[in-house]
DNA sequence: GACAGTAAGCTAACGTTGTTAGCCTGTCAA
DNA sequence: TTGACAGGCTAACAACGTTAGCTTACTGTC
C-alpha cells in the first residue's frame, strides 16, 4: 500500500467518523502520526485527497447500489439509504465537479450504468438520478417539514417512471 | 434603512456578482468603508448575514417564478434558469438547512405554493420540487456529459408528471 | 567502506478566514 | 455639563491550506 493510499484511507475514515469538517490536513496527519506538511510529500495537496475519495465513493456507491438488481424502487431506496448514512461521501460523489483528470472514466460509467439499464434512455436515466439526488439533498438539508413521510414521498416519486 | 440591511445589500451584490467566494466579512465590510469588526455592532455573525440571504433568495425566487402561472413545464423553466443566473442565492436557498429560528413560516410556505399548487398533492409537489433541484444541481456540478441536451432532459423528466 | 542521492520527516512561517477584546469618539438626552 | 451609548477603530487569536528550508536515515554505487 502506498503512502498515499494510506492518506485516502484516514481521510475516509476521518470523513466517514466525523464528517467534513474534520477533514483537515493537520488532523489526517496527526491521525498518521505525522506532521501536516509532511502530507505534501505524498499528496499534492487537499484536492487531491477529495478526489481520491470521490473515486472510491464513486466505486463503493456502485457496489452498494448493485444488489438491488433491476428493480427501480429498490435501487433507489439503496440510494437513499446509502446516501444518508455515508453523508461526506455522498457529497464528494455528487456535489463536486467530477474530476474527470484524475478518475477514470470506466468509474464514472461503472456508478451510472445500472440506472442507465433500468431508465430506458440516457434522458430518463438523468432525469431518475437527479430525482433520487434532490430527494437525498433537501432531506439532508433539513429541507422537508419535520415529521414528513419521505417513504410515500419516494414512491410518489418515482411510480410515475415505473 | 437599517445598517443590517445595509449589510444584506451589499452581501448579495457581492454574492451575485463574484460569487460565494467573495462573501467574506472583510470584502463586506471593504464594501461599506468600513473594517470587519465593525460589522459585529449590526449583526451577530456571517451566519446570519447568510440567513438573511436565504431569506431574500426565498423570496425573489418565488417571484421570479411566479410569471409562469400554472403550466408545469414553464414553472421547471423559469426555475432552472433563475438557479444558474443566481447560483449563489439558489445554493443559500436549497443547500443550507432552512433557517426557521429566523425566516418565517409564510416566506417558506410562498415559495412553494406555487408548485404545491399544480402538484396535486403533497408528495407529488416535493416530487417535482425535488426533481427540479436535483438537475439543476448536477447541471451546476458539471456532472453531465459535456454537450448533453439537458432541454431534453428537462423534458422527458417532467413529461411523467403531467 | 566512503560517499552521493533521495525519500520522508521536521519546524517556522505566511496569508486567509471568522471572530473577540478593548479602546476612542461623536451625538444626544437629562 | 455630564454621562450613556452607538458605531467606528486596531490588535490579536485560532484554525485553515500551504511553502520554504532543514535534517535524518536508507540505499545503491564506486
Amino acid at each position: 500500500m502506498t503512502r498515499r493510499e494510506e492518506i485516502l484511507d484516514v481521510a475516509e475514515s476521518l470523513l466517514e467518523s466525523e464528517g467534513a469538517q474534520a477533514l483537515t490536513m493537520r488532523r489526517v496527519a496527526q491521525e498518521m502520526g505525522i506532521r501536516a506538511p509532511s502530507l505534501y510529500k505524498h499528496v499534492p495537496g487537499k484536492d487531491d485527497i477529495e478526489a481520491g475519495l470521490q473515486e472510491r465513493a464513486l466505486r463503493v456507491m456502485a457496489t452498494a447500489l448493485a444488489p438491488a438488481g433491476t428493480d427501480l424502487l429498490a435501487i433507489m431506496a439503496r440510494y437513499r439509504e446509502w446516501a444518508l448514512t455515508h453523508p461526506g461521501l455522498y457529497e464528494l460523489a455528487t456535489r463536486r465537479p467530477l474530476r474527470r483528470d484524475v478518475i477514470p472514466a470506466s468509474v464514472e460509467a461503472a456508478a451510472a450504468a445500472q440506472i442507465v439499464a433500468v431508465a430506458g434512455g440516457e434522458h430518463r436515466a438523468r432525469a431518475l438520478w437527479a430525482l433520487a439526488h434532490g430527494l437525498v439533498d433537501l432531506e439532508m438539508a433539513d429541507r422537508f417539514p419535520p415529521g414528513a413521510d419521505l417513504d410515500e414521498t419516494w414512491r410518489a416519486a418515482f411510480t410515475p417512471f415505473r
